[in-house]
RNA sequence: CGGGCUGUAGCGCAGCUUGGCAGCGCGCCUGCUUUGGGAGCAGGAGGUCCCGGGUUCAAAUCCCGGCAGCCCGACCA
């Protein structure tokens, strides 16, 4: 390892995801066990991901509220499920300004409660569906195996809460923000492929009657849980008196969704893109995307660079001048190399005697000389290409670790190193039992094309995508 | 809850066995020389040695008590 290097993926995996998360300056961990200060190149990625996400789920129809941090304990034993499910995670207030409160408030794990209790007073008729709400908040789950970004006690994350008139209304929505929000994002933005299932009733969301997810494959052959969109059917409408009059003028309770992605796809970029090298980021993420270096402080240097930095502004591009000359250029080199950022422009007196610049695309880490008017339209196609190539490296490294296999036995081999493809019904009653003795779990159930279930698809003859998870 | 390990500069650690000036690497600051893949030299700053008590002329070091963190197991999901 050269100094100052980062541990190798295949050395230590977890190490060098601690060590990108670090050196890339994305993430502290905070003063509470479990907290985590998001520093800005971590939260300028959050942001342009937030952004993509909000401007979707604002096509889906949604709007944004907000709902309060503290709920009443009582809220959250409304509903059976649910309670059960979070309780072991709850933080609890028991005083307040000083003096013990009446009632202890819970800090939110996730808003149901709070916001269908809001729901049951603003729904009345069937003019007022479908209701389509969506927040941006922190939520608090207190954790005992802390890990920046994947897993933290306290994380940012977005929740869609929506109420309809039918159950199959309700299905439909849910699925539409599985697509074209979250799988669409996951996609076509952070350039990770996913896979879409839902999961066996041993995974689902505490109170949901199904739980459609994405899931990703990481760079150590784990599987990811990246965001999840319920349908909670009437258990939360039944448990809050969420009701609403029909056309006809009966009484019927709502049908419900919600639906979440957090800082953990910060995370998943991390463990998809990474290499030995740091972070690699796809543009479309980058809070800078074109680092142009000045190798030496000299007039001909910074003339020519902040033209180059102009030039690919008024491009479009998210640029940024790196004229640190009193830090040596392999260290800034190495420092932008580390937080990702896909393209850097070296402007140094040697390239520039002969009216050049050096270009290097950071995913494949290739170094070229271009003419320096060339550069905008070299920087342009760099660009367009990142994100594709990215996706297709990971697709094609989920490709070689997904295993179609028959039997537990075989599922338990392929799911040591990647993903194994297996009917359900192939794994027995007891299946999940035995799958989680070898640390393994069904990640989530589809049809054995890839698709996603239809109504009236057994379980069984569904196909388990088995694998080893965060 | 059980077992093991660790708390010393911003980070990583040595020193503890055998008590005797608080150390090393990286980072940081200043100056000069450098700058095309983690620069060199010189100078400098930075400490509640986890906390409390005890033994001793003298404690980072030995003894007692406490706290915190990490790993493994159990539990939970």
């Amino acid at each position: 390892m050269a100094k100052g290097a980062i541990v190798s993926r295949a050395e230590d995996f977890p190490r060098w995801y601690q060590e990108v998360v670090a050196r890339a300056e994305m993430a502290d961990n905070g003063p509470v066990r479990g907290t985590m200060v998001i520093r800005p190149w971590g939260y300028g990625i959050w942001e342009l991901l937030q952004a993509e996400l909000d401007r979707r789920i604002k096509e889906a129809g949604a709007e944004n509220a907000y709902f309060p941090l503290f709920i009443p304990e009582s809220y959250l034993s409304l509903e059976a499920e649910h309670v059960e499910g979070f309780s072991p995670e709850l933080a609890v207030v028991t005083h307040g300004g000083g003096k013990k409160l009446e009632e202890p408030v819970v800090v939110r794990p996730t808003s149901e409660t709070v916001i269908n209790s809001f729901f049951a007073k603003w729904i009345q008729s069937h003019r007022d569906l479908p209701l389509l709400i969506n927040q941006w908040a922190n939520v608090v789950r207190w954790e005992l195996r802390p890990r920046l970004f994947l897993r933290t006690s306290e994380f940012l994350w977005q929740e869609g809460h929506t109420a309809h008139a039918t159950e199959a209304e309700a299905r439909a929505y849910a699925l539409l923000i599985l697509r074209d929000v979250y799988l669409s994002t996951m996609v076509d933005v952070a350039a990770l492929p996913v896979l879409t299932g839902h999961k066996t009733p041993r995974e689902r969301f505490a109170g949901a009657i199904r739980t459609w997810t994405c899931e990703g494959l990481m760079g150590d052959g784990k599987a990811l849980q990246m965001g999840t969109s319920h349908e909670l059917g009437q258990n939360f409408s039944r448990a809050f008196g969420i009701t609403f009059s029909n056309a006809e003028g009966g009484l019927e309770h709502v049908w419900q969704t919600s639906w979440g992605v957090s800082t953990r796809l910060i995370g998943a970029l991390v463990m998809g893109h990474g290499d030995d090298f740091g972070l690699r980021l796809p543009p479309a993420l980058a809070p800078t995307q074109v680092v142009v270096l000045m190798i030496k402080e000299e007039p001909e240097v910074r003339a020519a660079a902040e033209g180059l930095v102009a030039e690919l502004r008024a491009a479009g591009h998210r640029v940024r001048l790196d004229d640190r000359t009193e830090t040596s250029f392999g260290r800034r080199s190495v420092d932008w190399e580390l937080k990702g950022v896909p393209v850097r422009v070296e402007v140094g007196p040697r390239d520039l005697a002969e009216g050049n610049v050096t270009l290097v695309t950071r995913h494949l880490r290739h170094k070229q000389t271009f003419a320096r008017t060339a550069v905008r339209q070299e920087v342009d196609g760099i660009m367009a290409r990142v994100g594709p190539e990215l996706l297709a490296e990971a697709a094609a490294f989920r490709a070689a670790h997904t295993v179609d296999v028959r039997t537990l036995e075989e599922a338990v081999e392929a799911g040591g190193t990647g993903l194994a493809r297996i009917r359900l019904g192939a794994l027995g009653a007891d299946g999940e039992d035995r799958l989680a003795d070898k640390a393994l779990s069904v990640r989530c159930l589809q049809r054995p094309d890839g698709g996603l279930a239809e109504p009236g698809d057994d379980d069984a003859d569904l196909i388990a995508v088995v694998g080893r998870s965060y």
